[in-house]
RNA sequence: GGCGACAUAGCCAAGUGGUAAGGCACGAGUCUGCAAAACUCUGAUCCCCGGUUCGAAUCCGGGUGUCGCCUCCA
């Protein structure tokens, strides 16, 4: 069955096949670790998963890379302002190195508590300096890149097309009423491929320019390069790298090897939140652990993406992530009862659900409407376990980890309950056994006001923090 | 100012020419001592106006509104 994506540089969707064999080749724009990844972050790599996951069900084989830019991302995309490691090493009072390694393991971390499978490659700048210089060298012999006081530079005026990506119009006006142009770039739009150091700055390498540091646009080209060859299939990352940094990606490409290195390019939209942009100055800007304060799973905000199209915005509430989270169980709980259960299923229906999530996902990732389907199924009347397999297999794609939901639940229920209020459950049982409604309704209303919800079922009292 | 989107039931949303997926909430019911949880059932003609068409949420034109990017961000 054909599989099709949205390609970003010709605005359609196209028909995929991979360049060479059955090996897709992908790289993913990975995070800049200087601080806690948020929300809106994960939705890519949400989507970045959903895409591996869709590739390896239509039976491909993978080779992608994500890059950790741990060095020569500043503040603005457009070469402005201070490197953001080094910013949050003052912050912080601490090596740019430790603070790489921090958020690194925090954001393994939290895609770990996602279920968001980890790239082939995982591919770290400061790691990949020789190869940086090597590729800037290209550049400059292809007479594409300059050198300045400042560094050196692309001369995107060398470029058969500027931009390719994205429609901006490259007028010097808007350029220069926006930010001072250095009177050292030959064009506005010129960027930095690598960038001589300051007395103060801390990470910095030999180099044929002498002390000095990358060019945040450089590393992904030159370690897509290094792995993935000259041209692969796939590039990943969020909208906002359009306008800049894949444009300039694209331009460095050309002048190191005449081509534009990925044949297709993906951008997931980006999370909104209450209906408007997320941003530290609103106080909006989520992360994982805070959302798990708020009892709300990684898992359920997972779902939660999949309530919308990846090309589309979504609005975050925690209402609407609460939503999800009962949704997910629900979502359990209905596997599990297919997994007890004893009715017969046809074959045919099964091949029916098949073939149309089969459609759905290759239809540029639809995982909202693979979502109607995994409803259906949950929602069956027939229970049987060939649905619970179903399922499980649906799953490779959704990754929401169902195997498990048995424990999922669990961990639900076996919560740390204090002293007090296991006296109070006590306290409650003896009632309830001994039919003093009244007693035992009280007790369940203070215990409400405690934080702790009670259920009574057959098999006991069931005790849930709310 | 330039560029790009979007507008579908209370909320989140799928659907791109043939008579509106799904999730959550609300309401009703089953269960329960009563609740809760769980389960079942229930709702919209798709921002407005005009056009194309046998037929439009879906195409075209014009409004109105919201949002994003151009400045940090996936």
């Amino acid at each position: 069955m054909e599989l099709k994506l949205y390609n970003t540089l010709t605005r359609k969707k196209e028909n995929f096949k991979p360049l060479i064999g059955n090996e897709v080749r992908i790289y993913t724009c990975g995070p800049t670790v200087y601080n806690y990844a948020h929300i809106g972050n994960f939705r890519s790599y949400i989507f970045m998963d959903n895409l591996r996951r869709v590739l390896k069900y239509n039976g491909y084989n993978l080779k992608h890379v994500m890059n950790i830019t741990d060095v020569g991302h500043l503040e603005s995309d457009a070469d402005e302002g201070e490197d953001k490691m080094e910013k949050a090493a003052k912050r912080e009072k601490k090596n740019p190195y430790d603070i790489a390694k921090f958020y690194t393991e925090a954001f393994f971390k939290d895609m770990e508590s996602l279920n968001i499978e980890i790239p082939e490659i995982i591919a770290k700048a400061t790691d990949h300096i020789p190869e940086m210089i090597e590729y800037v060298k290209k550049i400059i012999e292809n007479g594409y890149a300059y050198e300045t006081s400042k560094g050196i530079y692309f001369d995107i005026s060398k470029l058969d097309k500027y931009p390719v990506l994205s429609n901006r119009k490259m007028d010097e006006q808007i350029a220069g009423a926006r930010v001072d142009v250095d009177p050292e770039k030959k064009n506005p739009y010129d960027f930095a491929l690598w960038i001589k150091a300051p007395e103060n700055h801390i990470m910095k390498w030999e180099s044929p320019w002498g002390l000095s540091y990358p060019g945040w646009h450089l590393e992904c080209t030159a370690m897509g390069n290094k792995y993935l060859g000259e041209e692969f299939d796939i590039h990943t990352g969020g909208v906002d790298h359009i306008p800049i940094h894949h444009e300039n990606e694209i331009a460095q490409a050309k002048g190191a090897t005449g081509k534009i290195h990925a044949k297709l390019w993906m951008h997931v939209e980006f999370l909104q939140v209450d209906g408007g942009k997320m941003s530290k100055s609103l106080g909006n800007v989520y992360t994982i652990s805070q959302l798990a304060e708020r009892g709300i799973e990684a898992l359920a905000y997972k779902l939660f993406c999949y309530s919308a199209h990846y090309r589309t915005k979504l609005n975050f509430t925690f209402d609407g992530a609460l939503s999800s989270q009962k949704a997910l169980n629900r979502l359990r709980e209905g596997y599990l009862k297919h997994l007890k259960g004893e009715d017969e299923v046809k074959n045919e229906i099964i091949q029916e659900y098949e073939t149309k999530f089969l459609e759905t996902i290759n239809d540029d990732l639809n995982i909202p409407a693979a979502m109607g389907i995994i409803w259906d199924i949950v929602r069956s009347e027939q229970k049987s376990k060939k649905y619970a397999e179903l399922l499980e297999k649906f799953d490779q794609v959704l990754g929401l980890d169902i195997k498990n939901s048995q424990r999922y639940l669990e961990k639900q229920s076996n919560i740390e309950i204090p002293e007090e209020i296991k006296e109070l459950i006590e306290k409650r049982k003896i009632a309830r056994q001994e039919k003093n409604w009244k007693l035992s309704d009280e007790i369940r209303d203070i215990l409400v006001k405690k934080g702790y919800q009670v259920e009574d079922s057959k098999e006991g009292m069931i005790v849930k923090k709310i």
